[in-house]
DNA sequence: ACGGACATGTAATCGGTTACATGATTAC
DNA sequence: GTAATCATGTAACCGATTACATGTCCGT
C-alpha cells in the first residue's frame, strides 16, 4: 500500500490537488512508483477520510486543494523509518533468462544483446535527466541525487552483466538447445 | 501477464502437476516471480481451457498432470525473444529515499546503513546458495547461473550505493531536516 | 491408527490499469 | 468563439494475496 506512502510524501512538502500531485508524480516519482489517475483520486478521498489529510481549500472548478495532518506526517515517517522495505522483487526480464534453454543460442545472445543496449540507453537517458535536475543543497535536491545515482549504477550495473552474459552464451557454442 | 509464461517455460522442462509446479515455484523462481498456491491451479485452468497445455495423465488423490502443447511452447518463444521485458520498475526502497527528508538526518543516515547491511546479507545468502547450485554446463545450469550473477552484482551494487549514501548524507551535517 | 505429505479447489479482498464520462475556466 | 488546460470522478476488469475448505494416500 505504498502509493498511499507516495501521496503523503508529496504533501508533506505542500499542499496541493490530485491535479497537481498527478503533475508531480509524471516529473519526479513516474520512475519509482507510478500512478494513475483514477488511483490517486480514490486514494486522496481514502487518506482524508482516514483523517490523514484534509482538504485545506477549495478553487475554481472544483479544485480541493489537500494538505497533510499530524496523523499523516507521523504515518509517513514511520514508514519511511521502521517498515523495512520489500525485499523480493518480480522480474519478468530475470524469468526470460530462466527459459532462454528454450529459444537457439543465437536468439538467447541476441536476447541479452538487446539487454546491453537498453540498459545502456537507461543509463544515458538519467545522465542527461541528472544535468537538468536542481543541483541545490536542499533536502529534494540531496535525495533526488541520492536516488538518481542508484539509476545511474543500477543501469551501468545492468549493462555490464548482459555483455558477460552474451559472452558466457557465446562459450557454450552455437547449436540449438533442447528439444 | 507473466504467470501464464512462467508456468508454460517450467512445464516446458517436463510435465508435472499444479502441486509439482508449485514445489518448483519455491525453489528455483522465488527471487524472480513468486506465485501463490490459489493463482497456479487457477492459471493452470486457463492454460489447459486456451489448449497451451493438456492434461497428460492422472494420479491418485485427483493429481492432474499437464503436459505442454505446440501452442504453448511457440507461445513461450515468442514471449522470451520478442515481448520487451517492462522497463519501469517499482521500488518503494527508492520512494523512501524521496522522502528521507521528512526524517532527521540521523534517521536517514540509519536507513542507509540498513540498506547496505540488507544487501550484504542477501549477497552472502546468494553466494551460498550458488554453491549448493548445480555447476554443469547443461542449459538450466547456465542460464540458472547467469540469473544468479545479476542477483550477486545487484545486490554488491545496492550496498556499494547505500555505503556512499550514508557518507553523502553525513556531508550535509547534523540536525534536523525540514518542518 | 494416525500423522504428514499430497493434492485440488473456492471466496473475499486489494491494488492497479484502462476506459469512460463530464464539465469549468482561462488564454488567445 | 474556441481550444487547451484544469479538474474530478466512476466502472469494469485483471492479477495477486490471504484465508478457507476438503479430501486422499502412504509410511510407520
Amino acid at each position: 500500500m505504498s502509493l498511499r506512502h507516495a501521496l503523503l510524501g508529496l504533501l508533506a512538502q505542500g499542499p496541493a490537488s490530485g491535479y497537481d500531485l498527478m503533475k508531480l508524480f509524471e516529473i519526479s516519482l513516474a520512475n519509482v512508483w507510478p500512478a494513475t489517475q483514477s488511483q490517486v483520486y480514490a486514494e486522496l478521498g481514502r487518506l482524508a477520510e482516514a483523517g490523514l489529510i484534509k482538504v485545506s481549500a477549495e478553487g475554481p472548478r472544483g479544485r480541493k486543494e489537500y494538505a497533510i495532518e499530524e496523523g499523516g506526517l507521523a504515518e509517513l515517517r514511520h514508514w519511511v523509518t521502521e517498515v523495512e522495505p520489500t525485499a523480493i522483487r518480480r522480474s519478468d526480464m530475470l524469468l526470460r533468462v530462466f527459459f532462454l534453454g528454450q529459444v537457439h543460442r543465437e536468439q538467447a545472445r541476441a536476447f541479452m544483446r538487446r539487454r546491453a543496449e537498453a540498459s545502456g540507453e537507461l543509463h544515458e537517458r538519467l545522465k542527461s535527466l541528472q544535468d537538468i535536475v536542481a543541483r541545490g543543497d536542499d533536502d529534494l535536491s540531496v535525495y533526488g541525487r541520492i536516488a538518481m545515482e542508484w539509476g545511474l549504477r543500477f543501469s551501468a550495473m545492468q549493462r555490464e552483466w548482459a555483455e558477460w552474459a552474451e559472452n558466457e552464451i557465446a562459450r557454450g557454442q552455437e547449436g540449438r538447445i533442447s528439444s
